[in-house]
Order: structure tokens, then C-alpha cells, then sequence
DNA sequence: ACCCTCCTGTCA
DNA sequence: TGACAGGAGGGT
């Protein structure tokens, strides 16, 4: 369930729950992330929890109000799911796809991953430097950082958004959204946008994560205890997993295409291809 | 620019 | 049974 949106809700509800708990222990259960050596953690103190791209960033501090020394970052993939529970209840219900646990003073974190592509992993430097992408909601990504960006590639701009190199935490979801609100074509080449459709492309980005985390993302099942919730911007999806129906906008047809082995959704009418290839060179 | 792969679950 | 799933890294 993670793309920016989703990872922000999940860093934004589990910080105050974590913040200035103490660390009893983290203990590995799933042989695939059991790959790097892990050091005992135990004493450690949370100091915040963070989202970096689509990451959950645990910060990690051997003394109480000083600087972090170490990040517990989590990357759930496509399955994966933290969920809080308070106190240490006697058997938790489901066992089955816990690939790891962060124990703490008072309650313990899980890590559910139904098809075990998630990460763990611990690092001894602020994850942001790692990032190699711009965050989309970052001020410093402005409509002319994002054309130098987009300048020069040829790829597909639907893929082109999901690339973390270039801005970190767009999905397949919100890709389609983005483009949509946009009024672009999915297969338009990156580089060949002009100025005006740069800026729609980053107001529309904004727009639809913005909106996305103020709805606390697109279904999930909620932490806490594990009571099943749905992210509410299910309901304002306009073209993902819509095809066949009609666009909400124009009652076309909205269409699914593949790229890049992922299925885009979109409204040829709404976004249609421009009728003459347009002036981008390269 | 394409392909496959990692894994498991669910649905037509 | 086969297609597909919110991700990403590898290879050619």
C-alpha cells in the first residue's frame, strides 16, 4: 500500500505514538531480512518518525534530547504494513505474515509483509542523503527545477513519474492521478513538455498528494490495532482502476494500457496525445 | 526501451 | 489456471 501518501499517514500516526519510547528489542523473524547483521538496539530512545520518499524513517538516539545516531528505515513495498500495538497483549491474532518486531517499553511496532518484498534496514547517516530523488512536496521543487529534470528524457512520462531517482514517492496510483488532473498523456515523452505543461504537471502532483494525505492515502488497514480501515481517497480516484467506466469528467471511456509492465489508466479525450509531435528536440 | 525476478495472495 | 497486484533492482 505505499506511495508518498500512504507512508506520510503511516510516519504521521505512528510518530507521536513511538516518539521517546525505549527500545527493548528488534527481533528479526524473516530470514530474508535477516541478510545484514543487526546490532543490538535494546536502550535506545525513538526520537521522531519520519517519511523519506517511501520510506519510514525511525530515528534513533542512545540519550534523550540529543541528535539521532541511527535511522531504522522501513520500505513496505507492496505489501507491507506497520501496525502499533500497545501493551504486550497475550498471542497477537495474526502471526502469519510478521517478518519482524521493534519491541518497546510499552507496546511493540510489527512488520506485516504478505509477499516479503520490504526492506529493514539500519543506517548510521540521515536517510534524506541517501534519497537520490526530489521530494514532490519539497518548496525547492519548483516548475523550473522539474523541467531541468525532465529535460532531455525520452522515457514515457507515467514511468518517468515513478522513477525514484528523479522524484521520490510517486506510485502507480497516483502516477495515473497526477496525469489526469493534468490533463497530459501517459505516453508523452518526458522531455517533450512545454513550460505550461511542466507547471499543470507539478500543480497537479501537489494537488493529488496533498489531497491524498489529508485523506490519509488510498485503502490500508489501519495500525493501531488492526482494525481494517480504508484510506479515504479511494473515493476520489478518477482513473485508477476505472477502466471501462466513464471518465467522470467528460463520460468518455477511460482506458487501461500497459507500460513498463504496470497498468496506466487514463482518458484519451482528457489527455489526449498533441495531433503534431511538438517542437522538443533531442 | 524492454524483459525478468523477487514473493504470496486474490480474483475472474 | 492464469492474470494481476500499491515496488524496485537487475540484466540485455
Amino acid at each position: 500500500m505505499p506511495e508518498l501518501p500512504e507512508v506520510e499517514t503511516v510516519a504521521r500516526q505512528l510518530a507521536p505514538l513511538l516518539a521517546g519510547r525505549r527500545v527493548r528489542a528488534l527481533q528479526i523473524l524473516d530470514q530474508r531480512l535477516a541478510g545484514q547483521s543487526w546490532p543490538d538496539l535494546s536502550g535506545y530512545y525513538i526520537a521522531t518518525v519520519e517519511r523519506c520518499g517511501k520510506r519510514v524513517a525511525i530515528a534513533l538516539t542512545r540519550r534523550r534530547n540529543t541528535p539521532p545516531q541511527r535511522w531504522l528505515c522501513v520500505h513496505l513495498r507492496m505489501t507491507g504494513r506497520l501496525i502499533w500495538v500497545a501493551q504486550t497483549r497475550g498471542a497477537t491474532a495474526d502471526e502469519r505474515h510478521l517478518r519482524a518486531r521493534l519491541d518497546l517499553h510499552g507496546g511493540s511496532l510489527l512488520f506485516y509483509d504478505a509477499r516479503r518484498f520490504g526492506t529493514l534496514e539500519l543506517c548510521d547517516a540521515h536517510p534524506l542523503g541517501a534519497e537520490k530523488g526530489q521530494d514532490p512536496l519539497s518548496p525547492a521543487l519548483t516548475a523550473l527545477a522539474l523541467g531541468e529534470l525532465l529535460a532531455g528524457s525520452r522515457q514515457e512520462l507515467k514511468p518517468w513519474l515513478m522513477r525514484q531517482d528523479r522524484l521520490a514517492g510517486i506510485g502507480n496510483i497516483y502516477a495515473s492521478e497526477i496525469l489526469f488532473l493534468a490533463g497530459i498523456n501517459p505516453q508523452r515523452p518526458a522531455g517533450a513538455l512545454d513550460t505550461a505543461e511542466v507547471a499543470a504537471l507539478l500543480c497537479a502532483t501537489r494537488t493529488v498528494l496533498r489531497k491524498a494525505i489529508k485523506h490519509c492515502g488510498t485503502t490500508f488497514s489501519d495500525f493501531q490495532d488492526s482494525s481494517g480501515e480504508m484510506g479515504g481517497f479511494q473515493r476520489f480516484l478518477k482513473v485508477y482502476g476505472r477502466a471501462g467506466q466513464p471518465c467522470r469528467r467528460c463520460r468518455g471511456k477511460i482506458e487501461r494500457i500497459m507500460q513498463g509492465q504496470r497498468s496506466t489508466f487514463y482518458c484519451p479525450a482528457c489527455q489526449p496525445l498533441p495531433l503534431k509531435p511538438r517542437r522538443g528536440r533531442r
